[in-house]
DNA sequence: CTTCCACATAATGTCCGACATAATCAAGTA
DNA sequence: TACTTGATTATGTCGGACATTATGTGGAAG
């Protein structure tokens, strides 16, 4: 059983044409072809023969794909669809220049970005939302008091609120920046285990966030973000590090 | 008059290295060059003899650099730097996909952001910062007044305030998704006008920010924010696009 | 019949060499 | 001096070859 389609059609394109056009050209493919996330996409050299250029433009625009993390590429296994695409999508490289020693700084930048997240979330959620909030909520609190590793059940919980919060941007943009943050982080610190200290105060904001109370929610989502910020100094101090 | 240093230092690169690793020794070649903004690298050609590799590794890793803005390419006049890199600081591709039909979501990602921003410059920015943020709104309010095309001077002016909060990191995402939003704006509606109202208000928050009244500047900043949104759902309206 | 190992296969990863293209520089002429 | 023309040099593009590595498959051993 063949995992794709045998056909996969495309449109012919000049020769010299840039990336981007290459990109579009794959965009408006994978639309017409009706790609979701996870599909794989035809080999390389079969995209390049449809589009009717080299196989290395080919490569360059995938790579550019990869370098933001919409493709992911491995040998023989091929190149698959790892987030959407749209033709009316504007694709934004929003490069940060995360320096090491600006930990603070970054975790500055989440810190409105996490407190508007769940102000919109308590003024916009609707009961399937309510239901997920506190369902992850109490995931995240047994797994927490079980003494087990919290982490994945504390990023389900913030990604709820980030679904709640009716405005995709917000999730891709924390998710991204918080990513950044862990590589940065885990280079001199090992794993990250910050925020140890906030959790039990994630049932009192879940509980706001499904109340509609906007300003006790963004309340309690700052208190969390400065007992974080309070454990970035102390690891950073204790690092002798300095503070920045 | 040679235009950059005849030499340039490499260190030797294994022969199956990620293309991280290219840009990390590149990095390093940079910065024991001291190559600023501006300069010029070496030929690709010369870059992949100095570091073992093949030319086409090399382009690739300049080809990344290139789509996150950090370099500038051109036949003959070569690959110049068009911003500062540094081996502690790590790129963080944040690809946002702005979507044509959700200006209001884009603006609403930047709200809690010039909100943080103000807030900070408020609190932290010292005399030099007063003074800039003080020239500059001058500037804007005179230019506004003149009937002339005000928005060079309402871009300086907020980047005085990015510059004011001590974080560059507010700037760089603001700035980053304010260019997104351009286009995608100017796409369907022209050049961007927006704000036209809110341009009075910038006096009294330059005051508010320079006398550390950090809740009246924030206060002003989410009313200038405000009309700014009204105007987007304004235009929205009339070009029959619905709103979001 | 099932399990496990070795080989064939197919896809990306890497490299090389060649030519195309364009911008700059230099020389030469009006 | 000013303009034109050609040479130079760098990136842009292409095709092909080989390396590397998952995946699949078939045969031998149990």
């Amino acid at each position: 059983m063949p995992e794709r389609s045998p056909v996969f059609a495309f449109e012919a394109l000049s020769s010299g044409c840039s990336s981007r056009d290459v990109l579009d050209a794959l965009t408006r493919a994978i639309e017409l072809n009706q790609l979701k996330v996870g599909d794989r996409l035809p080999p390389e050299i079969e995209i390049a023969q449809g589009l009717g250029i080299s196989r290395a433009k080919v490569r360059e625009a995938l790579t550019s794909w990869q370098n933001m993390g919409i493709v992911t590429r491995n040998k023989k296994a091929g190149t698959r669809l790892a987030a959407e695409v749209s033709s009316n999508a504007i694709q934004l490289p929003v490069t940060v220049k995360l320096e090491a020693e600006s930990l603070l700084r970054t975790h500055a930048v989440r810190r409105p970005l996490e407190i508007e997240t769940v102000r919109l979330a308590a003024k916009n959620c609707d009961e399937t939302h309510r239901r997920i909030i506190i369902a992850r909520c109490a995931e995240l609190l047994a797994v927490y008091e079980a003494g087990e590793d919290w982490r994945p059940a504390d990023y389900r919980f913030h990604a709820a609120l980030q679904d709640a919060c009716g405005n995709p941007l917000f999730g891709q943009l924390i998710q991204q920046i918080q990513q950044g943050f862990n590589e940065i982080y885990e280079a001199p610190f090992g794993r990250a285990h910050l925020g140890q200290a906030s959790i039990p105060l994630h049932g009192p904001m879940a509980d706001a966030v499904v109340a509609g109370d906007v300003e006790q929610a963004a309340a309690l989502m700052e208190q969390i973000l400065a007992l974080v910020e309070g454990e970035i100094r102390e690891v950073m101090q204790v690092m002798g590090q300095g503070d920045d």
